[in-house]
DNA sequence: ACCCAGAATGAATGAATGTTCATTCTTGAT
DNA sequence: ATCAAGAATGAACATTCATTCATTCTGGGT
């Protein structure tokens, strides 16, 4: 995302050889996000330890405090990289021009949610742990609320659009929108 | 709910009497659940411990594993009183005649998920606090899962009933309860 | 008035976890 | 070849938390 460069060729000395590597900042902060949303998928927001990322990531213990200054840090940032990552592929689709049909928008538009491949499914769950800490966390609070309000925006602009092109009257989109995501 | 005899007067010896009470069985279970749905809905799944909910309920420590076997229980247990009485509210909602307008029908049910009262919103948030852990943990994920279905299938009802009576061609009715609850 | 079954307590225990930091190692510059 | 900067490591530490259990207390039965 912010490291253009990000496309080396990944030398992968995973097996056996204990040399350290060094790699730049970047590229390890996003290793240890990436691992962090592994683990929140796959054991749970709560069960989540520093030992547990840092092994899921093929890496020592101290690092995580090098580059995230704490675990409630990597926890935030994991979020907003999620986040930002989440809600602008729902965006991308729903307001892109790449699927003329409108009623075909909102299809991609769930299987989007539904989330196909492994990777997706894995970011829908750490979507909904953070979701599920939000009333009581003020950070998490902030971030998905900014993001949600954007798409659900969005989202009530598409209902309005298939509601004109399908001549449905008396449904009012707001509502639809509003129950569609409010949940 | 278990207990009819729930409506004692409440003696409340709360203040300054250090005093201890001796109070039946599903007394101190329903107190402990409800000392642990405010700590939830206030600190958030993972910020919960026991000595924070025994100092909720006024109690001490040690009475949570007297009553409960465990934490993992008294969770367990909490999540399964909020499902029930969160989607009891729900199907009430939609199958019961008192609201004959379909569409108000649809409003109320939004005015209950979006929950007006303190008590209220204290149970939605637990209840997406599960659901955030539910993807990890087939406990929440089987409690969660059965009462979800039952839902949806009601909810799938009422849209069709409105459908049919709103002559709204063209929209399957399927496809926006998926919508609506999938989230 | 006495007694005792079992409800309630909370200090103690042990396990788990976040964080630190002295040390080791890698890499690019000189 | 040598060196310095700083990336990476992981054992050690301090804390926090779930769970236990010896002890205290309560209230109904006799």
């Amino acid at each position: 995302m912010t490291d253009a460069s990000s496309a080396v060729t990944e030398a992968l000395p995973e097996a056996g050889s204990k040399r350290r590597q060094i790699r730049p900042k970047a590229e390890r902060r996003q290793q240890l996000i990436d691992a962090t949303i592994r683990c929140i998928a796959q054991h749970g927001l709560s069960a989540v330890t520093m030992q547990m990322v840092t092994r899921e990531a093929g890496l020592s213990v101290g690092i995580a405090n090098l580059h995230f200054e704490s675990k409630d840090n990597l926890l935030k940032e994991t979020l907003r990289f999620v986040a930002e990552e989440y809600h602008g592929g729902q965006i991308d689709i729903m307001e892109g021009s790449d699927i003329p049909d409108l009623g075909e928008r909102l299809d991609a538009l769930l299987d989007f949610q539904l989330g196909r491949g492994v990777t997706q499914r894995q970011k829908m769950s750490v979507w909904f742990a953070y979701y599920g800490e939000a009333g009581a966390r003020p950070v998490y609070q902030k971030i998905v609320s900014t993001v949600d309000r954007l798409a659900a925006q969005k989202l009530e602009a598409l209902f309005n659009d298939i509601i004109r092109e399908g001549d449905y009257r008396g449904v009012d989109a707001r509502e639809l929108a509003t129950g569609y995501s409010a949940l």
